[in-house]
DNA sequence: TACATATTGGAGCGTCCACTCCAGTTTTGC
DNA sequence: GCAAAACTGGAGTGGACGCTCCAATATGTA
């Protein structure tokens, strides 16, 4: 789409507007007059350079769930407990993005191109869940560790719902007691 | 609000096609007019009954969820694999309530009227799975079984979310691994 | 420099939607 | 049977919102 340096640059002013909006007014309140108030631009700009609202909302919130990953390298040297480290940190941090995050996830359950999406980063999440654990316990089968990552990570989820509703919950202690050391996700 | 016999045959008949409606078209297609279409009445009318859409549309969905339980007089006499049972039925049951309940509980995470309703419905439920772990081992701390409770219903949210997005996902296996029999949740 | 192409702002279009208003009708209690 | 109050339909209001269109301008290339 942008070819010019100034389209390059405005196109990441449209992306710095859209993530403080969201951050700011939640995912509701970004409409595209005020992204485009916000990034100082007319309609016609952003329509230049993105195809949709949506598709604004969908960057910034992509580029966001990857920063949650400790190890973006993938080096495979994150514990289990970094992981959930990692997520209990996002869903109780200060960015609100973590919000959105699971809006769009409660949207995909009847969008289906967000569906598709939201379960694309998810399956790249369980993968990482599963090597750590057959890390950790490299005894465990390849379908035994990923059902382990599968429900773990389906337990952070619901316990950061319930989180991001009751700011008095406490995610960090009931996430911790997901890991081994705990017993908690142990098999059967 | 309704006082007259008519006018809560009137308010049956809403909620009828809210139910319907919610069921075919989903939340999004719920819309004043869809309603009042569907049920043969004027927006006076609804408006007369309900305070707002939104109004209706909850009634409905209460409904739903608390016929989830498996023992609504609360007799005290449902195990926990009754209850995880009742809920994996309702998210993979035919009744498309269980994604608007998701999204309610999505909503609910930046709005938080909806974010009340939904914590209440949710603390009972939490109650119930509290006691359900209570009566499968005495010995258990008040405490205790209320984290055990609340992790198992954030685990059994989530894979929800997930089977809902990914009907290939074998939800009933994972939600299985949860009970005690399989050693999942036991704390530390 | 000259030209093709990218970029720009913003007025305005089309649509959708929750909700109000109200005059007329029906129901109910007495 | 009568009055008070509830109920009714639906036209109309006000506003939000995503997106298009286009003439004017800036940018990069040869």
């Amino acid at each position: 789409m942008a070819r010019y340096r100034v389209g390059l640059e405005t196109r990441e002013r449209i992306l710095a507007a859209t993530r403080r909006l969201l951050s700011e007014v939640g995912i509701e309140g970004v409409t595209l007059k005020a992204i485009t108030d916000q990034a100082k631009v007319g309609a016609g700009s952003f329509y230049n350079l993105f195809d949709s609202k949506d598709d604004a909302v969908f960057e910034v919130v992509r580029e966001a769930v990857e920063a949650v990953d400790p190890d973006p390298a993938g080096a495979g040297t994150d514990s289990l407990e970094d992981l959930v480290d990692a997520f209990v940190a996002f869903m109780t941090g200060s960015s609100p993005i973590a919000r959105i995050y699971l809006q769009l996830a409660g949207r995909g359950l009847t969008d289906t191109g967000i569906a598709v999406r939201v379960l694309r980063s998810h399956r790249r999440r369980v993968e990482r869940f599963t090597d750590a654990w057959q890390r950790e316990d490299p005894t465990l089968s390849e379908r035994e560790a990923q059902q382990r990552a599968e429900t773990m990570l389906a337990a952070l989820t619901g316990l950061g719902m319930t989180t991001l509703m009751d700011p008095g919950f406490d995610m960090r202690t009931h996430a911790m007691r997901l890991l081994p050391d705990s017993a908690l996700v142990r098999g059967a």
